[in-house]
DNA sequence: ACCTGAACACCGTTCAAGT
DNA sequence: ACCTGAACACCGTTCAAGT
């Protein structure tokens, strides 16, 4: 007779009482993904960590996409921080900067963003308070839009890039060899031989998230001077 | 005695007569991927159409990562546009605008240009002419690879945003419903609810990337500006 | 109605065996 | 050395059958 191991020794098969419900699978994914990370969600370990089989989620998920889009979601959730709602910039900035470090902070989050659109209830206070700001700054209705894609591009590839970024430097120690050694490339390529070693250089990333913010708040205020 | 169907009708089984290359590799990856798109392409995929198989490419190719690696540097060849290198926002205008308009006209580009880090022979020319043109535009050599990722972050989010955007618009026949209706949301978040059908109207791709572009410019700017 | 058990159609990757 | 054939350890998803 074998001795159980793996999963099945850390978490014994008793037997469910409850229903499962759709929170408890959204909760489960989010700690396997906590725990384990995105290669290690799937719905087999997810349905194991709720002591269930995996055909049993899709009575309360749609399928795999659906799951991603409500963990999204619930990896959000008390991320809107309290704004002073005065100046519109450092309500930009404590909007911006909790968004960055929410997606950077939970693991693999940025693994998930990517092609989100659906609006979840923890997305929707964010966006509310982001539209709030850059209405209050002068901006014209149509530009308000324009500006608020601008700042959404810009944190999540800013967080998208900071993950994988430290993603490698935590697999890859003694730091990041961006540029390969190509001798060839010395003469043909001037510029970027220049700035190889800054390139690999560990990263500043408060101060690289800060410049890309304020340039995009210059461009803000550009275009209101521009507008009558 | 049944007909042969689906991929084998159209690729009959000739034996090969040479040795498969790493560039034949890469080549048949990039058809399919155009032809078929991402979710199309795989190992076996890419091996039946060099008529081969699967294991075949491992001696050629280290893993699939590598291939998407590889495949990405080829996707962006001759990208790379004539800069005159007079006004560095003229010339950045130039670079960004070729490279947001290679990834969108690859079909899935973004999907595979997302954790990229590897510098290849067709990815290098691109960088270097980014460089050259920061470096003219006054900015201190510790400011030009904070502006770099930025605006390298800017491109290939927005290039990412505008990309899924288009592919969820010739899916979804009849124009895209972001916000869902939810009425009880309308008192709670005026902002957003304001702003929803701007949000659902269909996008000017080439306008919302000028301006997070001449916003970046406006901030490099300001950052010269402010330096001694 | 909800879950199990088993299966299906995939994936990336490995490896002994052929040529 | 290069490729085949077959297998392994996975995936998401479906569906009849149990309770």
């Amino acid at each position: 007779m074998a001795l159980p191991f793996g999963a099945a020794a850390r978490r014994p098969a008793r037997k469910r009482t409850s229903f499962l419900t759709q929170d408890e699978i959204v909760a489960a994914a989010a700690l396997i993904l906590e725990r384990d990370g995105y290669d290690a969600m799937n719905m087999r370990t997810v349905a194991a960590e709720l002591r269930v089989q995996a055909a049993a989620l899709y009575r309360h998920i749609q399928n795999r996409a659906e799951l991603n889009d409500l963990l999204f979601d619930y990896l959000m959730a008390d991320c809107a921080p309290h704004i002073r709602g005065i100046d519109w910039r450092e309500d930009m900035r404590l909007i911006a900067n909790a968004w960055r470090q929410r997606l950077v902070s939970r693991r693999d989050a940025t693994r998930i963003a990517l092609s989100q659109v659906s609006i979840g209830p923890n997305i929707a206070p964010l966006m509310d308070a982001t539209f709030g700001a850059l209405s209050r700054s002068g901006l014209s209705e149509n530009d308000v839009v324009e500006a608020y894609h601008a700042c959404l591009i810009f944190v999540h590839g800013f967080a998208s890039a900071e993950a994988s970024h430290r993603d490698l430097l935590s697999k890859l120690q003694g730091g990041i060899r961006i540029a390969p050694p190509r001798p060839e490339w010395a003469e043909a390529y001037p510029n970027l031989s220049r700035f190889a070693d800054a390139l690999s250089a560990p990263l500043n990333f408060d101060a690289h998230f800060a410049f890309g913010l304020e340039a995009l708040f210059a461009g803000i205020e550009r275009r209101i001077a521009a507008s009558p």
